[in-house]
RNA sequence: GCCGACGUAGCUCAGUUGGCAGAGCGGCUGAUUCGUAAUCAGCAGGUCAGGGGUUCAAGUCCCCUCGUCGGCUCCA
């Protein structure tokens, strides 16, 4: 892509004109907003009985809901395509246009624009700001290009089902999704990236990779764990217990089973039910299978007594859980129905907070760094202070919480995002938002204060003044599920993964049969070195085993033949870096084990 | 859950206007013993997602169910 700036000329609502850089987000807001009204304009003139209802641009790209009485279908989209493409080429003027309150509804009513109309009542304006372009006239507060000409290349994506103000209750409208460049060369990196996520895709590479099926028979949403699969969760179970102890926390284990009871004491059977499964009643026991693991640890801290010196209590589990996810949202491993949650609960003084904070903040960065996650984000959800009703406990609370949270990230020297609202309903968070193999940023890891459970469930420490306290509690997950962490790990590393998580570490591949004894010799060794290590004694030539390993994305191919067994040496290759001559089996053994314990 | 597309061998996919279910890879057997991305030959493998219907005849047309994919809504 071009570093040079690409100017684009736009025009506002008041008819200035000006320019902005399509390298911007600003820029390219108003470049795919422009191309959307484009679309929205080819649509009219296909289909004139075409009803618009909203068109934003997003974040790589745009779409425009429409109601055609129908979804598009994929013909459809080359059509008004072309139409666009047409419209482009004719370099149509895009004026902005004030119509009265009044004109603007008789507009609508002529075009029978129930959705515009229903827009058009929710905005006070009058005047109020349209934008015209040839025949084709929306309500639009603008900018927009100056002019439909520099709009070079567009690609109509993909086309969907959205419903009409995004509820599910209204009607469905159909959805098209584009994007535009003003060079066809951009628009062809475009593409080249979108088919690189698909190749990256988890759920390709996983079936490819041997990470892990789904069963039709097993049922939705219940991904069952391939033997490399579970050999790379293993390896993720291993490494973040083994982080926790080191830090203090405390592993237990807790059944996903649980009286319902205990769900309706923390709250989440009258806030959270509709992700539950239903009540199973056995003997005199009504049991669900829980959502969160949260109250179990509750349990096992109520369990004994507390003092002041004790805190903070950190409890940690790999905890199964079970939500009930709507069957259009399951995908592979990174949303289902049944999965592993890397979870913690810190019990401890308020004045703990900060600390407690900082040390969970460090462990994230650290997990990342060797998990090779290096792009993500902050994003502080604080309280609404104009909506407290929908927040649990007293003003000072959350003030003094949040303040510490802000301090906390002062201290770390973090920039951060901020989303007001956006708290938990019990207490402030930090989640940590990572970007994707797709350029999508999601909520991997999230650390949350809370006070209202300690509340519901009458937690107490004895402090110094040998009287009750109410602790706080910090609910934290680092490395999310084990089916998302792998999930976009696997995406993150194109199945290519660094030495230490690979499932398979090494294989070797002996030349002729009677190599296999030596093969096996090494890979005897290797083990002993604690290396995941497979030996290739099939009746095939070296150039066949070769490919496959490769396409297993195998970090170290040895190739043994008469020359290596002789030299107790074994001839390396690397998936990425090819061949790297021979090397004394010790050698790479140290090689190997070097790499693994640095986590490259 | 809603809208749409799709579902053929373990995997990737062909299969004409309805007329005998196919290929490559993989698997098995045999030959071959080979030096950095596919050795050759033979064989086996199917309730065409499941159920119902139309028809002389259904992988193909219609209906229902299940599942997958793309969206919406929701989310670790």
């Amino acid at each position: 892509m071009s570093m040079a700036a690409q100017e684009i000329r736009i025009r506002l609502s008041d008819g200035e004109a000006r320019t902005l850089d399509f390298g911007t987000p600003e820029g390219r807001e108003v470049y795919w907003h422009s191309t959307s009204h484009l679309m929205a304009q080819a649509v009219r003139e296909l289909f004139p009985e075409a009803k618009l209802a909203i068109g934003p641009p997003i974040e790589d790209g745009f779409y425009y809901d429409i109601d055609i009485g129908r979804p598009f279908a994929p013909e459809d989209l080359q059509w008004i395509e072309k139409r666009m493409k047409d419209l482009a080429r004719r370099n149509l003027p895009i004026e902005p246009l004030a119509l009265s309150r009044a004109e603007a509804r008789a507009l609508f009513e002529r075009h029978g624009d129930k959705y515009k109309l229903e827009l058009l009542d929710g905005i006070p304006d009058d005047p109020i700001s349209f934008y015209r372009q040839g025949e084709f006239v929306d309500m639009c507060r603008g900018p927009h290009l100056g002019n439909t000409g520099q709009i070079k290349a567009v690609k109509l994506l993909s086309t969907g089902g959205a419903y009409w103000r995004g509820d599910e209750n209204r009607e469905q409208l159909a959805r098209i999704y584009g994007v535009s460049f003003p060079d066809e060369q951009q628009l062809a990196d475009h593409i080249h990236m979108l088919e690189e996520a698909k190749r990256r895709d988890h759920r390709k590479l996983g079936r490819e990779l041997e990470i892990f099926i789904q069963s039709e028979d097993a049922g939705q949403g219940i991904p069952l764990w391939l033997p490399r699969g579970a050999t790379l969760r293993r390896t993720l179970e291993r490494y973040i217990v083994d982080l926790e102890l080191q830090l203090g926390y405390e592993h237990v284990y807790t059944p996903p089973l649980a009286n319902v009871d205990l769900y309706k004491i923390s709250g989440h059977w009258d806030h959270y039910r509709d992700n539950m499964y239903p009540v199973m009643k056995i003997d005199n026991e009504e049991l669900v299978l829980r959502p969160m693991n949260c109250p179990h640890h509750i349990m096992i801290y109520k369990h004994g007594q507390h003092s002041y010196r004790d805190l903070p209590v950190r409890i940690a589990e790999l905890g199964l859980m079970h939500r009930y996810e709507r069957s259009g949202v399951l995908t592979g491993l990174a949303r289902v129905r049944g999965m592993v949650l890397n979870d913690a609960h810190i019990f401890c003084i308020p004045d703990q907070i900060k600390a407690e904070f900082i040390t969970v903040v460090e462990m994230i960065q650290r997990v990342y760094r060797d998990l090779g996650i290096t792009e993500y984000i902050y994003t502080l959800s604080r309280r609404d202070p104009a909506n407290k009703e929908k927040f649990a406990g007293d003003d000072a609370i959350w003030e003094n919480a949040e303040a510490l949270i802000v301090d906390a990230l002062r201290d770390l020297g973090l920039a951060y995002r901020e989303d007001v609202g956006g708290a938990a309903f019990y207490g402030p968070k930090l989640d940590i938002d990572v970007k994707s193999a797709a350029g999508k940023y999601e909520t991997l890891s999230t650390i949350q204060v809370d006070f209202l459970l300690p509340e519901r469930f009458d937690l107490a420490y004895i402090g110094e003044d040998n009287k009750p306290h109410r602790p706080v509690m910090i609910h934290r997950g680092v490395i999310s599920t084990l089916e998302r962490m792998t999930a976009f790990l696997i995406e993150l590393h194109a199945g290519a993964f660094p030495l230490w998580l690979a499932p398979e570490q090494v294989r070797v591949l002996p030349i002729a049969d009677r190599h296999v004894d030596y093969a096996r010799a090494v890979a005897a060794a290797l083990k002993a070195r604690d290396l995941r290590v497979h030996v290739d004694d099939r009746n095939e030539k070296i150039g066949k085993k070769i490919r496959e390993a490769q396409l297993m994305k195998t970090p170290y191919m040895l190739v043994v033949g008469d020359k290596e067994a002789e030299t107790r040496s074994v001839a390396v290759r690397h998936r990425s870096d090819g061949d790297l001559g021979a090397l004394p089996l010790d050698a790479f053994a140290d090689r190997a084990a070097a790499e693994v314990s640095a986590r490259r």
